[in-house]
DNA sequence: CGTGTTTGACCCGCGC
DNA sequence: GCGCGGGTCAAACACG
């Protein structure tokens, strides 16, 4: 395989990486509709990596292939202009039929293994925006017992902010409701097997307290989100009294900030909503 | 030395 | 009113 091809190969296999790569980091996939498809974000991840001096030209994608790389490499410098098109008619001189029969299998099957992971790709999209829209519609249908066990001093405190909100009697309504909200944080259970390894939610917690609790040998554990005071999330975790490779997750509240880092890869399969209040 | 964890004490709601 | 149990605080401690 003649070495300008081996690189390209490479290059093309490492850009692909890095496109998976952020897609992960950025945790939120981008949802191939309306307006983006998977390879229109290829193409403009692709076009905004390259700086090395080889120019990738990304030809028009068609059904059969979502993200096919017809790759040609020109130099920047023109004086010593020369163009290496993949094309096994170009290539006979410096190398036998065969040679190009197995770089043109090795290409095709690149370009299969692009639409493979696009297509992958569309899948999880389809079901993480799926799965988006049933979490925010059980979160607006829930409500969360849990939140009467108020604190009086909370609850005081929080009449005292409405004391001082009223000041402005036109916004009554939308105050005494913003405090409802605040009275009731959003409370989810999430049951994860964990089997001793450590899996992240990709946030930062910071651990305020553990607690034996009645009828259950594994104390319970309590975190805050390290972003708090701004931001209010609270987690529990617990281990399942039946099965204690099993973590229980209490979350409570609404984080009001970007996530700082990306979750495990094996979170998105591991857990398991099973309640949601 | 800054940051995170541990752990006993304390607070508060709830049932009796 | 009292005791119990869950939740939180904060000083002491550990660690890089």
């Amino acid at each position: 395989m003649p070495p300008s091809t081996t690189s390209l190969l490479v290059a093309s296999a490492v850009l692909l990486g890095h496109f998976l790569a952020a897609l992960s980091f950025h945790d939120v996939l981008p949802v191939a509709s309306d307006r983006l498809s998977i390879e229109n974000i290829f193409e403009e991840f692709v076009l905004s990596k390259i700086q090395f001096p080889l120019s990738l030209i990304i030809m028009g994608s068609t059904k059969d292939s979502p993200v096919s790389l017809d790759l040609s490499i020109s130099c920047n410098n023109p004086s010593k202009h020369k163009e290496i098109r993949i094309d096994g008619m170009n290539r006979m001189e410096e190398g036998g039929v065969n040679r190009i029969c197995q770089v043109k299998e090795e290409i095709k099957r690149v370009a299969e293994e692009n639409k493979r992971l696009a297509e992958m790709l569309a899948t999880i999209c389809e079901r993480h925006r799926a799965l988006r829209a049933h979490f925010i519609d059980l979160m607006n249908n829930s409500s969360s017992p849990l939140t009467t066990k108020k604190r009086k001093s909370e609850v005081i405190m929080n009449r005292t902010e409405e004391g001082n909100h009223t000041e402005n009697p036109t916004s009554n309504c939308s105050s005494e409701h913003v405090i409802d909200q605040e009275a009731k944080p959003r409370v989810s259970k999430l049951y994860i097997r964990a089997d001793g390894r450590v899996v992240r939610d990709g946030y930062h917690w910071r651990k305020y307290g553990q607690k034996v609790i009645r009828d259950n040998p594994y104390p319970r554990a309590y975190f805050r989100c390290s972003f708090a005071p701004v931001c209010p999330v609270k987690k529990k975790v617990q281990r399942c009294t039946e099965d204690h490779s099993v973590l229980v997750l209490t979350y409570e509240g609404e984080h009001n900030h970007i996530q700082p880092s990306p979750a495990d890869p094996q979170w998105l399969g591991m857990k398991s909503i099973i309640n949601h209040k």
